[in-house]
DNA sequence: CTTGACCTTCCAGTAACTGGAAACACTAGA
DNA sequence: TCTAGTGTTTCCAGTTACTGGAAGGTCAAG
């Protein structure tokens, strides 16, 4: 399989394969005579296996890490589901970040009256307690 | 008042209050006959409505925008409001998201048993469907 | 044989800083 | 006055995870 047919297959693009097989996250493909990348199922299921990680919010390393894990036959789910249970801690965080920030902005937006005149609650609530920048 | 003071009375790290500096996102500060950065209360004004905004999710060129809006005489509500309103609606979308990678996620964690056997529902459905990886 | 799609490498750029090295400046204590 | 310690300067490099583009080689169809 060539480079493209490969990313099609898992759902990437060309140049994110190209890059994962540069950094060493996937093995090195075979060669065809021309230089051409060369790779099989195996790669494929990696690249689906990396894609799905990354939309996880796992990052790189955490997806080589867990490629090992799961190439390791002693893997212990016991260190995956560690990994994933710090995740999911940091993901709660930023969602509850996300959601103050969600519903001080939503309530500015709503308090600002989007006419012409130089008064806004937006700006005012950025810039003030200082009395105007 | 010298990088640190104004730093601190920002609320951001020295390199940051010399960053935006140097990117021309606040006035380039006076400098002392040691060629030492001198701010003023405005630099400080500046710094804490980027630092605010940026807690808010607005980027550094819409912190420029703002800030030119900010100090246009001229400026109006409603192109802060439409700046406002578009970011509103990033983050709902970010929210979306990170609400089904989390439910998927914990559900997973829930499901995995977590001692040292090397079945893994995690693991299982990132690289499912392939037979083994 | 040409055209167009596909492939290669390499270099640069993104966003928003952050870290570190080398050197100069200032201040407080002995 | 010397010295130690901290603060400041510039500049360069690195971070994360790609992405874009240039210059050039390859392949398959018509």
């Amino acid at each position: 399989m060539n480079i493209s047919a490969v990313a099609e297959a898992a759902g990437l693009p060309v140049k994110t394969v190209r890059y994962y097989s540069d950094i060493g996250l996937v093995p090195a493909p075979g060669r065809s005579s021309a230089g051409y990348r060369s790779y099989d199922d195996s790669a494929v299921r990696k690249l689906v296996f990396v894609r799905r990680a990354r939309e996880f919010g796992f990052s790189v390393e955490e997806c080589r890490e867990l490629l090992g894990l799961y190439e390791d036959r002693h893997r212990s789910s016991a260190d995956v589901k560690r990994i994933a249970a710090k995740r999911l801690e940091e993901i709660a965080e930023k969602q509850r970040e996300l959601q103050s920030l969600h519903d001080e902005l939503a309530h500015l937006v709503e308090a600002c009256r989007g006419d012409d005149r130089p008064d806004c609650p937006i700006i005012d609530s950025l810039g003030n307690r200082y009395g105007g920048l």
